[in-house]
DNA sequence: AAGCAACACAACCGCCTTTCG
DNA sequence: TCGAAAGGCGGTTGTGTTGCT
């Protein structure tokens, strides 16, 4: 009996896959290579399309997977850096981190903007309220029901930051008065670093200007301290691209070798922001 | 303990490019 | 040379997990 176009359609497989499809895949590709995915279907194999076949094996089955280890803090550099070269090519990027496919990088990226996207919101929400009601300068009633950390302590080798002290480089000096924000007792560097798509400024601390200056607490101070650091800002968007990297990107990976997995690295460093480190910062506008 | 928000991850969709007959 | 099929890639969505209130 033939069947209709539409029952042929029916028998598309779709959602998640079951080990013993992943064992069909598998044994396909072991004798074939991974190649011919629509095969696997016309063979009645699997009742997946070859493109679903392609993307569970590159994502999933490929040998040296890292599956399950979150990004170490050298990936994640070597992430925001090409991300600012390349722009969105995950596939690209992810042939310089071995064990990565291009799905991961576009995860962790997706799942960074997002969270910056987050803070920035709440840090617009809390100024803006702080604008309206100049007395609501208490982050602690603002973060009321955030998942908000209060900084425990800064330990510059702690993963997430992966700064190494001689990585460390001194700030430019050039300060545009136009871009100081007296509220923040801060100014902004003249050179810009990319956030996304948007851009933000460097800032840096006016130890001096006391003017308007936001009581910080302790731990934000600390923090405030170490934006001379160049890579702290790594946690919001890479350097200008114009500027040269501070560290050696590795060669693409074509043949990924296993590697030791780190665990805990941004979230440990985002963890530990003070509550009210943003609070005082507005949102970056969109170009 | 329940509810909620944030997060991580897997998988699909649609478009573009490449390959092949 | 052209068109169809396959492959590749980036964007998006759905779902399970985790941690906090």
């Amino acid at each position: 009996m033939k069947k209709t176009e539409s029952t042929k359609k029916e028998e598309i497989k779709k959602g998640p896959w079951k080990a013993e499809e992943d064992e069909v895949l598998l044994n396909h590709v072991n004798r074939y290579g991974p190649r011919d995915w629509s095969s696997i279907r016309s063979k009645g194999l699997l009742h997946r399309t070859g493109k679903s076949c392609r993307l569970r094996w590159v994502n999933k089955l490929r040998p040296n997977l890292k599956n399950g280890c979150k990004f170490s803090a050298e990936e994640e550099r070597i992430v925001i850096e090409l991300q600012s070269e390349f722009g969105n090519k995950w596939a690209r990027i992810a042939t310089y981190l071995p064990g990565r496919t291009d799905n991961d990088v576009k995860n962790f990226w997706s799942s960074r903007q997002k969270r910056l996207a987050r803070i920035l919101h709440n840090s617009s929400d809390a100024s803006s309220s702080s604008n309206l009601n100049p007395k609501s300068s208490s982050s602690s009633s603002q973060n009321k029901g955030k998942n908000v950390k209060p900084i425990q302590s800064f330990n510059p080798n702690s993963q997430g930051f992966g700064l190494l002290e001689e990585e460390v480089i001194t700030a430019t000096e050039t300060v545009d008065e136009s871009l100081r924000l007296p509220e923040l007792g801060v100014k902004l560097e003249h050179q810009p670093f990319a956030f996304g798509t948007d851009l933000v400024s460097e800032v840096q601390i006016d130890a001096n200007d006391q003017q308007g200056m936001i009581p910080f607490s302790p731990e934000s101070r600390e923090l405030l301290a170490r934006l001379d650091d160049p890579y702290f800002y790594d946690i919001l968007g890479p350097a200008d691209s114009s500027v040269e990297p501070l560290f050696g990107l590795p060669q693409p990976f074509f043949e990924p070798s296993p590697r030791r997995c780190r665990h805990g690295s941004k979230d440990d460093f985002l963890d530990d922001f003070p509550a009210d480190m943003f609070d005082q910062v507005d949102p970056i506008r969109s170009p």
